[in-house]
DNA sequence: CATAGGCTTAAACGATCGTTTCAATCGGAT
DNA sequence: ATCCGATTGAAACGATCGTTTAAGCCTATG
């Protein structure tokens, strides 16, 4: 190995190699023969720093997830803290974290259409993890959006807020992939189309 | 059998079954062994009525997009014959056929969410017979759209095309399936989802 | 009744799946 | 230098995958 290179454990060549394939072939399709070879490492090394191919899935998640959340919170509060809190800013406060993944560039990228997947996904066992550990944060935003949106019935603004997910979901799952100008960075692209989102969510979450 | 008994032929009963599990456990997590269990069918049936599994997706597809895309592209026109087509006409040509399909008795119910599932693949063979067969729908729509917003510019259009397809494509795959109130039918949930919809979406694409 | 063709069946094919085993190897503490 | 726990390696486990085979069934036609 070059002096110059930067030492990569198992674990984490294994789960960059994992999210990779995962968000390009979903996780039924994806084989964890595949994640070693492409990982470069054996087989055998996912069953013992992950004991099975379902917690390799949640620890993918959890390795982004952590940090995205916690993003998430601090952008809310810091917006919520100097009132009048306008609807942009909640919107911002969560999509722009998300942004922020794709734009990093030590993978992220792909991270974001894992997340699309898990959205289709019925698979009980990964919405009851992702429930559990990351519920908190939409809950919280949830609250937010309610006392910014009064004139909202309580089933309307449910529903506006999935469709505002499934927005988001998708949207990120394909910019930066689709579309992006010749002549636009990856970095403008992708803020341009944050600041696209956070319109149409905002008139579509205000509508009448 | 029983002479009641309807008789359902032994394709039809592989494209249901097919569709149900798709929905549940995606492409990749469905086996056909599954699927022909389910149809309560030899497993080689599969293979003589289809050929191969990928050439099943395909025809799960078939069924239901050529009903739906024409009736889609009969109800645009319609709204185009009698101006001014409003925007909400416009998305409700979309996506009330659609919703249609989910309040069919027969199936059509978890094929939305089979259509959800085919948004997240990256799967370059799907994607492809589904742009050939039936891009020229979205790109019919897409005009129809551009002609109701003068104000938007071209970029701009097509995120907001985006972002919509997102937002009804997740609503759809969720919506029968969650948060329907205990008092209310199918058929009338569906329908104020819908209406939901649209507005979300009509003021999300005029926005500003 | 005999025949032909569409369809179904049980059984098996080789390939690949997630997982396990156990010996070889490594680095750090004694 | 020696030991030990952590990690890696090659190989194999039984199960299940999509697909194929070849024989049998059923029905319509002559």
């Amino acid at each position: 190995m070059p002096a110059a290179t930067v030492h990569f454990s198992t674990k984490e060549r294994i789960l960059s190699a994992a999210e990779d394939l995962f968000a390009q072939f979903g996780f039924a399709g994806t084989s964890l023969r595949q994640v070693t070879t492409h990982a470069e490492v054996n087989i055998a090394a996912v069953n013992y720093h992950f004991g099975s191919k379902d917690n390799l899935i949640n620890e993918v998640f959890r390795r982004r997830l952590d940090e995205l959340s916690e993003k998430r919170l601090l952008a809310l509060r810091a917006a919520l803290r100097e009132p009048p809190a306008t609807l942009d800013a909640i919107l911002a406060a969560f999509i722009e974290p998300a942004l922020a993944l794709t734009l990093d560039r030590h993978g992220g990228s792909a991270f974001v259409r894992v997340l699309a997947r898990a959205y289709a996904e019925k698979n009980e066992r990964l919405r009851k993890f992702l429930s559990d550990n990351y519920g908190h944060v939409l809950r919280e935003f949830s609250k937010a959006f309610a006392a910014c949106l009064p004139g909202v019935g309580k089933e309307d603004l449910y529903w506006r807020l999935d469709f505002t997910a499934g927005a988001l979901t998708y949207a990120m799952a394909d910019f930066g992939l689709i579309r992006r100008p010749a002549g636009a960075t990856e970095k403008a692209h992708c803020q341009r189309a944050a600041a696209a989102l956070i319109r149409f969510a905002s008139a579509g979450l205000r509508a009448e």
